[in-house]
RNA sequence: GCCUCCAUCGUCUAGUGGCCUAGGACGCCGCCCUCUCACGGCGGAAACAGGGGUUCGACUCCCCUUGGAGGUACCA
């Protein structure tokens, strides 16, 4: 078996284009298979090496890998060339206004056999004569994809639906020129949430816009793969190993399926929550730019669902933040201020500085107090992040330092005595 | 317009004639846990588009309608 993955490089990589990568990527694990990636660059417009290079970055991202290129479409001209002439030769194709038509007749029809959706028949009477070459010679994409995936033995071509409707002419074409086509596997069409075919509108449409959201390529590959079949009908979390074992193109929905943001980040927060502590450290390290998050990070991640996520609720560990005015409102009354006092005069004195006793401490002055947890562990808690959000108030507190911790609540005070 | 494809909870899916008073997951609602937010646990609402057939029996097979999508370039 041998499968291809054939982008256009338009600009950055769709997750609909991931999915097909995917699918063929899975297929190319089985024994004795391959996957060529070939780019379809024949029209130089916008076809530039920046966009090539966004494929190429989204696939290695993925880290799905290829057997063979990547290949450039655009510089098999000649093979092109070679089978435009022998279709005009044996009269299969013919010349118009200087470009070169297929011959199609009226009667009859073209049979695609899918292995998703069966046999589909296409009338001849409703396809004209197409143009295979430009006047200025140069061979157009039906007539290239043809060709290409015939000389590079391509055995299945497994790609998007909306190809379906060409295929007939790229199986017109290998009739005349004697080749039997490959097998054929149409892949159902990811849509955005309004039901139209995913485009650059959707935002998080692009493998490069999922990475700069925080989402781990695992996760990401996991959930697309679910976008068109069910592999085991009481898990949905497997390895790439586990999906390649398990998929079968016979088994892929015909129906198009809705990317859902929502189910990503479920996904993604599972797969954070298992990344050892060094692994997540390593790539939010990558993605901020910083060192020594470790600690935030081991506080941190039982929240998060994306890196992104990572800032926002650890960023007080790491440095001083601004207080946010509606956290303060909320919580800076009610008598948290003297609560706030009790929490500063305990941790003052805890020996030795630790989680536990930390905890201990602050508890104490609940009870001191009679008062709800809540009332003294809020204003601690904005107090030293500037949030009514934070991991936990005495991991934080304990990782924070004593110093620190006092400073940040000796600010609170003085803004108390300033309003 | 013409050609083609598709149709199970809001979403992704399981279901391949009786196992279905239709299962799971995300999301949603309620409860529990609880120092916030998440996580987790428990429970709940939620679907076979409609109409004809075929059959002892249809979510499953056929036809029509309706709805959705894709294609229809000297783009890919």
């Amino acid at each position: 078996m041998k499968v291809r993955f054939a982008p256009s490089p338009t600009g950055a990589l769709h997750i609909g284009g991931a999915r097909t990568a995917l699918y063929n990527w899975l297929l190319a694990q089985g024994e004795d298979a391959s996957l060529v990636l070939r780019i379809e660059d024949t029209d130089r417009e916008r076809s530039t090496p920046e966009n090539v290079e966004q494929i190429l970055d989204a696939l290695r991202w993925l880290e799905l890998d290829w057997d063979e290129g990547p290949l450039s479409q655009a510089e098999r001209r000649p093979e092109h060339e070679k089978a435009i002439a022998a279709l005009l030769e044996s009269g299969a194709a013919y010349e118009d206004d200087g470009a070169v038509r297929l011959r199609v007749p009226d009667e009859g029809e073209t049979v695609v056999t899918d292995v998703i959706r069966g046999d589909i028949r296409f009338p001849h009477d409703s396809i004209d004569d197409f143009v295979i070459a430009r006047s200025d010679g140069s061979p157009l994409y039906n007539l290239a994809v043809a060709i290409d995936d015939l000389d590079m033995g391509v055995t299945h071509v497994v790609r998007g639906e909306d190809h379906l409707s060409n295929t007939p002419r790229q199986v017109m074409i290998l009739k005349a020129l004697g080749e039997d086509p490959p097998v054929y596997a149409h892949l159902p069409l990811l849509h955005g949430p309004d039901g139209k075919k995913l485009s650059k509108r959707h935002g998080a449409a692009s493998v490069q816009e999922l990475r700069e959201q925080g989402y781990l390529p695992e996760a990401v590959r996991n959930y697309i793969a679910l976008l068109g079949t069910g592999f085991d009908p009481e898990r949905e979390f497997f390895t790439s190993d586990e999906l390649a074992e398990r998929f079968s193109l016979e088994r892929v929905s015909k129906s198009a399926a809705i990317f859902d943001a929502d189910k990503l980040r479920h996904f993604n927060g599972r797969y954070l929550r298992e990344l050892a502590p060094d692994d997540l450290t390593a790539r939010l390290e990558e993605l901020t730019g910083r060192d020594g998050l470790a600690p935030a990070v081991a506080l941190a991640q039982e929240k998060m669902q994306t890196l992104t996520d990572f800032w926002p609720l650890a960023a007080f560990l790491v440095e001083r933040q601004d207080m946010d005015p509606k956290a303060w409102d909320k919580v800076m009354k009610d008598g948290a201020d003297q609560n706030l006092q009790k929490a500063r005069a305990a941790l003052a004195v805890v020996e030795p500085w630790g989680l536990e006793p930390v905890e201990r401490a602050l508890r104490d002055v609940v009870e001191e107090l009679d008062v709800k947890p809540k009332q003294v562990f809020q204003p601690v808690r904005v107090a030293i992040s500037g949030s009514t959000i934070s991991p936990g108030i005495f991991e934080s507190v304990a990782a924070l330092g004593r110093e620190e911790t006092l400073e940040r609540i000796d600010l609170a005070l003085e803004r108390f005595s300033q309003t």
